[in-house]
DNA sequence: TCAATCACG
DNA sequence: ACGTACGTGATTGAA
């Protein structure tokens, strides 16, 4: 498996990338897609600059090779903090989830104490490592078998924390229901900013094909959403750019991420103008946060 | 050309 | 009885 790992690294990122930088700009010019994936996300080719490694150590080298245009510039990053669940949090209009998010509260940690039935601050990791699981599987519409499958728990154990969480958070089993239930009337789904995702296998007699166009049902108007918000984003941020006299171009869009690559003598105002443009993109019921980051390469710049 | 695998959100 | 968590792109090796 360490073998894998460090093949993949090699031949993808390594081997591949200095072959593809321009020998006029000495930099690496991606593609963007607007009009390939499903849910309205933007995809990224030749290379795929929105899966450069990360998560590993030896992917965190890989990363780490990424740096800001000159001696006179830095990184900066921008992410949305949990937006995925934020939109489904106001698309669904649940009062538990509104809440957590309102207060500001570790919204993985929220969810384990109100499903497991314990105080926030006994909560324990194994916990909420289980509730953030079950947060990322709602928004895919996870099964009892495919939450027992990314965890320890039993298919009965997963059986009760679905049904926990959807009673704790009962605007979510909502929210599912009538997702499915809209693609079935309609023949399509959509986002908050009115982009449709047509499911032509919602009535197909095979259970599993059916199955999947109901779990794109429920996922793509969370992802679509997120996507036109950050598409929002970006135009206002470009726009401000422009207006103010900033030279600091925006250089990347990673779905829930942008980057730019900063003159050090304008870092503080970019920062300011681009967290304040991406939390202000869409309003929701839930306020949208972003944090940024800044570095020399775009490993430090998180 | 395709399936399998694995990198990311 | 059946199938089982969304969205992508690049590389590899076999057909």
């Amino acid at each position: 498996m360490e073998w894998r790992q460090v093949g993949k690294l090699k031949s993808t990122y390594v081997d591949a990338l200095p072959e593809l930088v321009n020998p006029r700009t000495g930099r690496i010019h991606t593609t963007f897609n607007q009009a390939v994936a499903a849910t309205g996300r933007l995809s990224s080719t030749n290379p795929n600059m929105q899966n450069i490694p990360v998560r590993s150590e030896r992917g965190q080298r890989v990363r780490d090779l990424f740096v800001a245009g000159g001696p006179d510039r830095v990184l900066l990053s921008a992410d949305y903090s949990q937006i995925e669940l934020r939109v489904i949090a106001s698309m669904s209009g649940d009062a538990g989830m509104i809440d957590a998010f309102l207060s500001g509260e570790d919204i993985h940690a929220a969810t384990a104490s109100k499903v497991f039935g314990v105080p926030l601050a006994e909560v324990s990791r194994e916990q909420r490592s289980q509730a953030k699981t079950v947060n990322f599987g709602i928004i895919y519409g996870v099964s009892a078998f495919g939450l027992s499958q990314q965890t320890n728990l039993s298919r009965s154990e997963a059986k009760e924390v679905i049904e926990q969480y959807f009673a704790t958070y009962p605007g979510i089993k909502k929210y599912i229901d009538d997702q499915v239930a809209a693609a079935r009337a309609q023949g399509y789904v959509e986002t908050l900013l009115g982009r449709r995702r047509y499911l032509r296998d919602i009535d197909s007699r095979n259970q599993a094909v059916r199955g999947h166009s109901e779990r794109n049902a429920i996922n793509a108007p969370i992802q679509g959403t997120a996507a036109d918000i950050v598409k929002l984003a970006m135009i206002r941020i470009h726009d401000r750019l422009q207006r103010e006299g900033l030279k600091s171009p925006m250089i990347l869009q990673v779905h829930d991420e942008l980057v730019f690559d900063a003159y050090s003598t304008e870092v503080e105002s970019l920062r300011e103008l681009v967290k304040a443009e991406m939390e202000s993109a869409f309003v929701l019921k839930v306020p949208l946060v972003a944090d940024t980051g800044v570095g020399r390469t775009w490993l430090k710049a998180h």
